[in-house]
DNA sequence: TTATCAATTTAGTATTTTCTAATATAATTA
DNA sequence: TAATTATATTAGAAAATACTAAATTGATAA
């Protein structure tokens, strides 16, 4: 595996709405299957495919809690990462309206 | 779009290996299509295509120099998209290490 | 103007990813 | 132990993405 690849497999494990929406919703806590089951509109055996991938790639972590399994964000780094995309797509949206308004 | 698609359409650029080397390659400095071509193992049109979803995700942009077409990194946001990228990956690789040499 | 070089676009095939449905596992409770 | 609840796995069809080859555009030079 080179580091592109490795690269590639944390990008492409966002590269997903379904997997962006998992992991946006864990932004603000950790969350049990069956509570992310309920936000997503399709079924239970395709998100636990997107959650393995999220837990592959090292963007998710998971532990037991009895019958359950908790998922979370694995740490402050995949924090950032989501941060930094959040300003580049800010900046983006300011170029846009920038541009319509004509302030440019 | 909602802000999801935003996230998806910046990783899902990033998320493939043709495009990855491309970017890195782009770290070190603007480049011509001319001279990407060199270090690409495919198709020249193969390579245009790439480059437009870079360009379309807001990852590269490109000026026109005569005849050429220079391609660079948009911004140092994107830059830092990489930086916290790799820290991932070296916590990762630093893990796998301290796991494999029973030092954990 | 014609020829050439650099890059893009288009169309169709090949490959990969995603989704659904069914089955399996694992922990808990009756 | 059997039934139930929560989650994961598998297999195959459907959808999306990537690649190749050919045609096209656009700028420059002969």
């Amino acid at each position: 595996m080179t580091l592109e690849d490795m690269y590639v497999r944390i990008y492409k494990a966002l590269a997903h709405p379904i997997r962006m929406k998992i992991v946006m919703s864990l932004l603000d806590g950790a969350q049990c299957v069956c509570v992310l089951k309920e936000n997503v509109e399709f079924s239970q055996s395709n998100l636990s495919q997107h959650l393995k991938i999220l837990k592959d790639a090292g963007i998710l972590v998971s532990e037991k809690d009895g019958i359950r399994i908790i998922y979370k964000i694995k740490d402050d780094e995949v924090r950032r990462l989501l941060e930094v995309t959040e300003e580049i797509i800010k900046n983006e949206v300011q170029m846009m309206n920038s541009k319509l308004s004509g302030t440019s």
